[in-house]
DNA sequence: GTCTATAAGAAGATAGAC
DNA sequence: GTCTATCTTCTTATAGAC
């Protein structure tokens, strides 16, 4: 794949920023362009199908960070309650780091958001959150957890992840999302 | 406080559906008027500050009836741990009965969304997760835990349970409800 | 490939008749 | 109090010059 121009990599982080802070319905293409200082006319030759299709690679490209992120946090650490509570605890300070206002690699309520509004960005979603549960479910596995007790663990720990999220969002406090930290303990053993 | 007409009932019964199933900024003041059936001019009489004064209703609204619900369940049941499960039940059961498609009166990812937007409703959504913490908290308090752990298990559950909502109108399966409900009991002990 | 100007429609909001 | 017609602004999207 050949490297693409500085245009389309200003509009996709510009546009991914916006959607996962403000919302898909929120950011206006407008709003993308002013931001990422490009003209309209190279957003359309990029992505040719308009704003579902943008918010499509950015999706992609989100989950790939995530996963990344999540995958290296969860080999670099022996024991499996540590790593996953190292993965949270980053993404509580990131949250703080941007101070709720940048992009926050992680919220993808987008979903939920655009869930009922299109199936390929639905689609998109579930896919998202598919493989970070495999990743999850990989590493207890790993350490012996059987199958079927490592998938609902793995639900369970991006439900309360999301959700921390979501409050944490709301309050503009980290607090939530520390506090799920301290659970993982109780939960994994 | 005087009963207000059919058409501010239309109007704000309508509006809650579509605001807390699509989203605020996905839902038009042209669909909640053209779904109640009422014309403009009704919905500027009520709320002459538009949207905004709206959706607020709407958030008091839908705390206002969970709150009913959540004290009416935490109080029916002598086990704390039951009384909570039911509550997470009742609510998968309510997602599975609409299909994730109708006024789901659970999900405030309206929260996340418009937190970034407006400062009146981002309190309004702060308001409503306190109450809700401070019911779970009464709760677990009468059982006997510290108001310390109390208020931390809070959290957790509203951490949970807004997240596994996220993830079920994503996937469209009431399963990460369910699943929730399986750890409340290794949760609160 | 890059950029501008503009179209076509929907958004929120308002004025004013009845 | 109720309803309609209209205004402005902003949205996504396109056409076409360079």
């Amino acid at each position: 794949m050949a490297a693409k121009p500085e245009s389309y990599e200003n509009i996709v982080q510009t546009a991914s920023r916006l959607f996962f802070h403000q919302g898909y319905h929120a950011t206006g293409l407008n709003q993308i362009l002013a931001e990422s200082g490009s003209p309209k006319g190279s957003l359309y030759y990029y992505f040719p199908r308009g704003k579902e299709e943008l918010a499509l690679e950015c999706i992609r490209r989100g989950n790939e960070f995530i996963k990344q992120k999540l995958k290296e946090t969860l080999a670099e650490n022996d024991d499996p309650v540590r790593a996953i509570q190292e993965f949270i605890r980053n993404t509580a300070e990131e949250a703080d780091r941007v101070s709720f206002n940048g992009f926050m690699p992680i919220g993808f309520w987008t979903a939920a958001e655009t869930s009922c509004i299109s199936e390929s960005l639905r689609h998109a979603c579930v896919n998202t959150f598919t493989d970070w549960q495999h990743l999850y479910m990989e590493r207890l596995q790993a350490d012996g957890w059987m199958e079927e007790k490592a998938r609902s663990l793995a639900v369970l720990i991006i439900s309360m992840l999301e959700g921390a999220l979501i409050l944490a969002v709301t309050q503009q406090s980290s607090e939530p999302i520390y506090n799920v930290v301290d659970y993982i303990p109780q939960l994994i053993k």
